[in-house]
DNA sequence: TACATTTATGTCTAATCTGACATATAATGG
DNA sequence: CCATTATATGTCAGATTAGACATAAATGTA
């Protein structure tokens, strides 16, 4: 349970370093992360397009609005299986999962 | 266990049908399993870039060479999850995952 | 404010996955 | 042919996850 709490936690204040130092992830840990963010970020875009309800993205995944939530939130209990699989079937193609995975370029390191 | 030993079947003699057709797979269903076959192969490849048996892989990902060898076969006891984190634990890039994903142009259908 | 709708969070149990082990089946070299 | 090494397959106990439910928090609106 260490794992999952620890990715759950947030700061309840002001920290200096990078999430990545405060929650001490190795950088292919914090490479898994933003993997598993990206996905959801994608779900949540396919939602918005199709201007869907939690519930009824639930309704067509065979799920619940609680897990659709989580898995919007990169919550710890959700798979990248879980994620990927949602995604193929509200008609994500290949590709777009292939871009949505492509890194973004940030500007001044933001 | 049902889809797991469905997805293990193997034609015992000859079908007419694609292999799509044979395991009853959805096309949601048939992309994942696309998907997964593409992390697959990139693992394989990544470790024969590096000159590595399985052993060798395994004791890098802190696994086993026969859960190595599953990973290689897409097994479907395998995750997604497993295989990204382990391609990324041997080096993958982000950009290089997504370029696996990315579906390539297949000639005459095959 | 009150009410409805939507989204977030916490927590269970059944189902699934992981590493490990044993062992089988190639593949390679004397 | 016999070893040795590499890879594949089957199985299991412990760990993790999925869907479901309850409920809290947020958002919208009359």
């Amino acid at each position: 349970m260490n794992r999952q709490k620890r990715a759950k936690l947030k700061a309840g204040g002001w920290t200096v370093g990078t999430p990545r130092e405060f929650l001490k992830l190795s950088n292919e840990e914090a490479a898994f992360v933003e993997f598993k963010v990206a996905l959801s970020e994608t779900l949540q875009a396919l939602r918005a397009a199709q201007e869907l309800s939690q519930v009824e993205v639930a309704k067509r995944l065979r799920s619940s609005q609680s897990r659709v939530a989580k898995m919007e939130a990169s919550d710890p209990s959700v798979t990248v299986d879980l994620l990927v699989r949602s995604l193929f079937k509200l008609g994500a193609q290949p590709r777009d999962i292939a871009n949505a995975l492509r890194p973004r370029r940030k500007v001044g390191g933001i």
